[in-house]
DNA sequence: TAAAAATACTCCATAGGTATTTTAT
DNA sequence: ATAAAATACCTATGGAGTATTTTTA
């Protein structure tokens, strides 16, 4: 399972369709259906019931999703936190050249 | 951004040492250092300091640690919770089976 | 000089695309 | 007849390997 696979079920959970998933993610709907039945057969889950054109979620894709969710909202933080560690480093480098500047005049 | 760079990160974070992570992993130490190369270069940030053979992580390499040691964590709770889900399925039908046998005898 | 990480390259597995078919409205 | 998902097939990107170089303890 890579988060690939997550990002993509989630868009179809959220879109309950397969066709505006992809076009939301930029992919194919072919790409978008391959993608989710590969997942589907590594946890050994279906994860939507496919009414005739119809997409609903089955209780294994609902309990996938809050899960799903949680571990992408837990990579959002991290890049959010690692940005800020980078922007105070930058922070600090620029308060220096501020104090520099007030000992020459 | 994908799993398997925060799965390679993790193994480097634990072990401390690209080789002895590769080795666990089942990858070459080649493999592993390009990857999470990758990922820093895609998060924009240095995770680890390589200090001569030493690998020490820096702040955000730690900041990283957490988030991404909760993120894996939510994907195999999810995997356990569907797994439960599918075995209450096969309970489920077990009982079913059961109870018919009694109606025949 | 030995041990570990980085680099250079090669290969192939697979993500993603196009074309088409199937299936319900 | 139409719209959406599935299937078949093809291409090419990049993940992973082998060989080698660099570095330092």
């Amino acid at each position: 399972m890579e988060l690939r696979h997550l990002r993509y079920f989630l868009a179809v959970a959220d879109k309950l369709s397969f066709t505006r998933a992809a076009d939301h993610l930029r992919v194919t709907q072919p790409t978008l259906s391959h993608q989710v039945k590969a997942l589907e057969e590594e946890i050994g889950s279906v994860l939507f019931d496919r009414v005739g054109r119809r997409v609903y979620l089955t209780r294994s894709g609902e309990t996938l999703r809050e899960y799903a969710q949680h571990a992408l909202n837990a990579i959002n933080s991290a890049t959010t936190a690692i940005s800020e560690l980078e922007g105070l480093t930058h922070g600090t480098l620029t308060i220096g050249v501020f104090e520099s500047s007030i000992g020459d005049g």
